[in-house]
DNA sequence: CCAACCACTTGCAAATAACAAGTAACCGCA
DNA sequence: TGCGGTTACTTGTTATTTGCAAGTGGTTGG
């Protein structure tokens, strides 16, 4: 047989397909919104959202994240009983798409939190956008 | 209580769990890239795709896409023995979202199927190819 | 009105996720 | 140097979801 898609490590090809392989699931992309938007870092903080992941969950989808190269773990240099978490530039990447993401929730979700501000922007300037957030990010490192 | 994330009807707000409400499982956004980038509109066709979703989750994907209002569902006119399904506009305003996934898709996996041509119109201008792809969509209805 | 097609539905087994409790590394302080 | 608190997990069990195979019902063409 040419592909074994039973295994999702096989998802590549499409790109559709390989991103569902990486994110094809409900937590992935909400801990790379607390790493993206959140100003989040650590395993207690993405723990803390609001949706209630659980920790075997958030082990194993920050040990994929990892193992992908989306993002990177070392101990924290300021307390080193903790892991900090930051995107590498492959999940630094997917800011657009997250963007992308973004408007269009904002559009559809009666009950959205967007801030209008943001919205604005992201509709005017997103690429913009996209390098502002993104260098804020690499500033912080 | 105020929120109850246990039950994935109540993930708005954020506009990443809105999303993720809606497509975030493996098959979601690969269905509806059959039917945006594909030319796919019958249940045998999004069968048929190479990763072999079954029958029973299809079904499942399908209604619930309906019930958000991303596709819908209409007796076929040339044979009414199946139905054709489309993308709504709220479906049809994913396109710069999957765009921008099929951009960093493309960028990192080295067994990419994505062709040269589309990337490169895709890079240069991404709104024009949204809208020429959403055009064609259109008109094919 | 029957055979074939098409779109599902159902039942059961396997895999994954949710929940609760426990373990281990490290830090600050006595 | 050892002890209590913090942080990041791991483990075991139960609940939910998915995968697989077989079956059902509407529609068409003959």
């Amino acid at each position: 047989m040419t592909n074994d898609f039973k295994n999702i490590e096989n998802w590549q090809g499409c790109p559709v397909r390989f991103g569902m392989g990486i994110f094809g699931d409900k937590w992935t992309l909400l801990v790379i919104r607390d790493l993206m938007f959140k100003g989040k870092s650590y395993y207690g903080q993405f723990q803390d959202s609001e949706e209630g992941i659980s920790t075997n969950i958030l082990a194993d989808r920050l040990q994929k994240l990892e193992r992908n190269g989306i993002i990177d773990k070392a101990r924290d240099a300021e307390n080193g009983a903790r892991y900090i978490y930051r995107l590498t530039p492959k999940g630094l990447d997917m800011m657009p798409m997250m963007l992308a993401m973004i408007d269009w929730a904002e559009r559809y979700d009666g009950q959205t939190e967007v801030p209008p501000a943001f919205i604005k922007e992201l509709r005017r300037d997103p690429a913009g956008l996209a390098a502002r957030l993104r260098a804020e990010l690499e500033a912080g490192t």
